[in-house]
DNA sequence: ATTAACTATCGTAAATTTACGATGGATTTT
DNA sequence: AAAATCCATCGTAAATTTACGATAGTTAAT
């Protein structure tokens, strides 16, 4: 039973919009861009208290949030506060934009 | 080892947002949906051509799409009709919209 | 009535995702 | 130095996704 599990070359732009669309497609990653939207900042324990989830499942959508780049985490020790990544956000905004156009 | 496998309630916003992202978070998806914007419309046939794909896989893809409402699919026998569904392609835009405004 | 053309669906294996508890590392406080 | 706080990471189980070939269903053509 042969599969290929080799991936499609797509374009960059193709790529980028369906890395971007992934990392959206679960609702509490939507939730958490949608409290960071509102808060500008906030850390994973605020964000814990906000949802009836795992401390570290919290930790592991903020990771693959910041893994496509849409937020960032900065050193405030003991803490550590996560921000929208205005940069990848914009880019991320116009891709959607020019897809949808 | 007990494990939370219940859904949280999200607002219907969010998890409007975030199906469409899930359906959209496949570069093979993205790129069937902007061949379908430049040539309106196409038959499943036309897009195993494009795609280096088995039929199935394609076929399938197709069905994700047709399954949160992008696509719809008109019988035109012996093939299948797929379109944008421009209703639903609204939503999807002003959702994405308002998300990243 | 057969056959051909087109596409969905089934069965499947591998990979990935999503959730959890437990552990560990870093810094602050005591 | 010890304890407490905060959070990432590890290990893992269940669910889902992604791909394929094989099969089945539907309509058109012969």
């Amino acid at each position: 039973m042969k599969r290929n599990l080799e991936h499609i070359e797509y374009k960059k732009d193709t790529e980028a919009l369906a890395k971007f669309a992934k990392a959206l497609g679960h609702p509490t990653r939507i939730a958490i861009l949608k409290h960071l939207e509102k808060q500008s900042c906030c850390f994973t324990g605020d964000l814990v208290e906000v949802f009836p989830l795992a401390q570290s499942t919290v930790s592991q959508h903020l990771k693959e949030l910041k893994n496509v780049g849409l937020i960032q985490g900065e050193l405030k020790p003991p803490k550590i506060k996560y921000c929208i990544n205005q940069e990848n956000w914009t880019i991320a905004k116009s891709l959607f934009q020019d897809f949808f156009s």
